[in-house]
DNA sequence: CTGAACTACAACCATAAGGTTGTACGTTAG
DNA sequence: CTAACGTACAACCTTATGGTTGTAGTTCAG
């Protein structure tokens, strides 16, 4: 059993990247395109330094990812952390979907009492 | 001067409530099978108290709903917030592949200028 | 060359998050 | 009835988070 766990997981890192609006908007804007970062800091109402800080909670989570054009660094979306938090979703719903499946009998039962 | 507005968004709590791994194992564990509080804290190294509030932070965002049985909470997933969740994903996804869409063409274009 | 534009990063602040312990209260077993 | 169980919640502590301003290094335009 591997004990020596990380301080943040990858897929707590995606999660939490994720839980913010702002963040998710510039990923949103990333995935159709790629921005400099003051390019996104402009449609937001607070400081370049804080979008620069958001960019960097996504980097760190794998949802962007930042290349050097000039003096400007272009910020890219990277699907792949989007699948990988997709994946953990979609096992949530398959185990859902086992339980149904366990307690179907009683569900049904459930059901034809209720539209009794 | 505190101005307590209603800000965070439903997904925002989701999210965020998914960035846990003891979260994100409660979840797991509740849309099996219900499962009491205090049986759930059982199986993690903190207080009961920690766990509680893990689970009202899962009640915030709907991923798990409370029931009173005698002196017990039993906790039950909620799969339609996880689907929720998966909405958001899939629409980054989406926006992914459309953006490869208009790559294409475009390389397309470069391509049939290029070799005219 | 010089200044403006982009970026990086440090220092600082307020609040949120995640944990603890302690207390109180309803419910069930004996 | 009484003790134990399951829960709720408050008070407290430490660290993380999200914002600010300020300083400084690069790169580009003129």
């Amino acid at each position: 059993m591997v004990v020596v766990q990380e301080r943040q997981d990858r897929v707590d890192r995606i999660f939490h990247a994720l839980s913010d609006p702002t963040r998710r908007d510039i990923v949103v804007r990333s995935l159709v395109g790629e921005h400099s970062v003051s390019a996104l800091a402009r449609d937001y109402p607070m400081s370049f330094a804080a979008v620069q800080k958001h960019v960097a909670v996504l980097e760190r989570a794998g949802l962007v990812t930042k290349q050097r054009r000039g003096r400007e660094q272009l910020v890219r979306g990277d699907i792949d952390a989007v699948r990988e938090a997709d994946l953990v979703l979609r096992r949530l719903e398959d185990l859902w979907h086992s339980r149904l499946d366990r307690f179907g009998e009683v569900l049904a039962d459930v059901t034809r009492e209720g539209t009794t």
